[in-house]
DNA sequence: CGATTGCCCATTGTATACAATATTGAAGGT
DNA sequence: ACCTTCAATATTGTATACAATGGGCAATCG
């Protein structure tokens, strides 16, 4: 029996695969996986539909099937892998329908998130995105497209903290891991989040502007809900 | 060692326990650990901070600890168990902020959901919706309790499939099992979902009145809202 | 030649075993 | 009396073992 496991006196989790380098030790290794593997599903390493078998996973992270089989099934319920029950898992597909669902319920979360934060944001919450919004122009004025990237990342989810709402925050979460996830899938085809975009929306919650905040941001959403529908006629032809 | 399962030939989910009974064949038994673990914790027969031990209920279950483990996650992603690695698994706790927030985002998205609903409903759905109607107006004047409560359900339910946006369902059904959540953990009050407000939203919807179908949804939350913040401070004195 | 049956292998479902960590409580020192 | 230390215990983390199901392929029968 192949026991290349804990050995000696070497844990698993030390072995030189790239995938330790995630956890430290403060996290279990159904979390690192769950972790490793969601984040190798949104930026397309796995394509939809793809076959995840227990062994196959427990291989390449060179662990047991066990913390394999929790991550699946945390991951089926964020919704980004499928179980079918002794027949086994797959990377879940997105249907265009579904695509267009997720674009619309994030237009109106992303709208109804920045009328929050506009409404609730206090001066310290003010100081925060002031300094992402200065940080950003100049990283586009620069650019830097690196930074710029992360700062676009962080965007969202400033917005959404100073809402006040966490279960807000959760499903925006979700919603826009899934349009990365999108975008992760149309290779011919990268996001072009302008700043410019995020910037006026930035000014209109930091001027506590809740009219101008929310259509902005809604505007926002649907923009890149146009660009995803051409490359998805482009990719179709 | 005490080898109690699967001893002879009969597999330990055909024992006499109250929880066989729910997943025939066809459902893995993690699944049912989590089905029924979490109507347990909804229904309030566990309490928040009440801890979950994985022999605990792998003995309650009779089953080993490995599909309880399983579940404990997904539920964890649910939102309603709180695991602390190398700790353990408890009952998550709602603060009062956290019921407030819940109230307040399912407002606007049984909002939005009967929007949708009146918006897209075809004359099938109509025709269903209708049913619901006349269901539940007949079991609401010959005060069959029992009836109404399970229509109250459906009608939620409905209103969001009727919207025609999967992501929005599942928020929603997320929302409104925490609602029902808080009311099962202040005995003291039970839940008044009056059908004369179903009604009304129903038949905007059926009207394709989007505004005022919108309107009736949020008030309704709203109201849900009133009695919530009612008990609590009843239950605070 | 096509459909069907039965066997074999791949894979999942579940249980048990062992390792590692946290908690408890009692003993001993200050 | 109070704090520290340390061992005993309870509990979680992970791996392995075994059972059971499903799919594929070849042999067989029409």
């Amino acid at each position: 029996m192949t026991d290349e496991n804990q050995k000696d006196d070497t844990p698993a989790q030390d072995s030189d695969s790239t995938w330790a380098s995630i956890g430290g030790d403060h996290k279990s290794i159904n979390m690192a996986v769950a972790d490793t593997l969601r984040e190798a599903i949104l930026s397309g390493r796995f394509k939809p539909g793809d076959r995840l078998t227990e062994v196959g996973l427990a291989k390449a992270f060179d662990v047991s099937r066990n913390p394999v089989r929790e991550a699946l099934r945390v991951l089926e319920v964020e919704g980004i892998v499928e179980i079918n029950p002794r027949k086994g898992a797959r990377v879940a597909l997105l249907t265009s329908d579904e695509v267009e669902e997720i674009i619309e319920l994030r237009a109106e979360l992303e709208s109804m998130s920045a009328r929050y934060a506009a409404r609730r944001c206090n001066d310290e919450g003010r100081e925060e995105l002031g300094k992402l919004l200065r940080d950003g122009n100049r990283a586009d004025t620069n650019g830097e497209v690196e930074v710029l990237t992360q700062l676009n990342q962080k965007f969202h989810n400033e917005i959404a903290m100073a809402g006040k709402n966490r279960f807000l925050v959760g499903f925006m979460k979700t919603l826009h891991e899934k349009t990365q996830w999108i975008f992760a899938n149309r290779p011919e085809f990268n996001i072009a989040e302008n700043w410019k975009e995020h910037a006026a929306i930035l000014k209109a919650v930091i001027d506590a502007d809740e009219e101008l905040a929310s259509v902005l941001a809604k505007r926002h959403v649907e923009d890149i809900g146009k660009e995803i529908a051409k490359s998805t006629e482009e990719s179709d032809t």
